[in-house]
DNA sequence: TTTAATATAACAATATACTGTTAGCTCTTA
DNA sequence: TAAGAGCTAACAGTATATTGTTATATTAAA
């Protein structure tokens, strides 16, 4: 999968999340040290978060990094059937 | 945890994963399409990867993300012992 | 209509991930 | 000694992740 095409997906999956998790995005950004408007940036899919970022979304979340990832396939999966 | 602590642990994870699957540094390197230099410096901890690049390790050892990074937790957990 | 909340978008600046190159170290084997 | 394999290290250049700012659109509530 192309780089583009997977940041794409991933933001789409961290907004999926964080509205489960019923938070806005400045909530979200706050509880990472962070504005709202990268959050915004990040579920456009706009660039691809490093995995030290991801854990901070993890920890945002309340769940470990693996069940993040894991969440993510299942998303993935969904999407492209 | 700090990014440069968790640096050094996921790259110590990878070194670890690296040798399980009995590979080189060159090896891996072919594998991801990089030259073993990075490898090795990603091994040392000197950056944080993205969750593309961590894809690609994934790929080269025939293991979804997730998995590896369940992997990552638990050899965090054994570390910290 | 006005205000606030939510989100998208664009921009600039800085830090850093990424790629490529060269050098040198250790160990093994011949 | 010599040669090769495997790895560490440092360096420079480019791309991009990250942070911060401002502006705008939409929706809902007052």
């Amino acid at each position: 999968m192309e780089k583009a095409e997977f940041s794409l997906l991933f933001g789409a999956y961290i907004k999926k999340l964080r509205q489960e998790n019923k938070m806005t995005q400045p909530e979200l950004a706050d509880k990472l040290g962070n504005n709202f408007q990268n959050i915004s940036a990040i579920e456009r899919g706009e660039f691809t978060i490093t995995i030290y970022s991801a854990q901070k979304f993890a920890d945002a979340f309340e769940i470990k990094l693996s069940t993040l990832f894991k969440g993510f396939e299942d998303y993935s999966f969904k999407k492209e059937e």
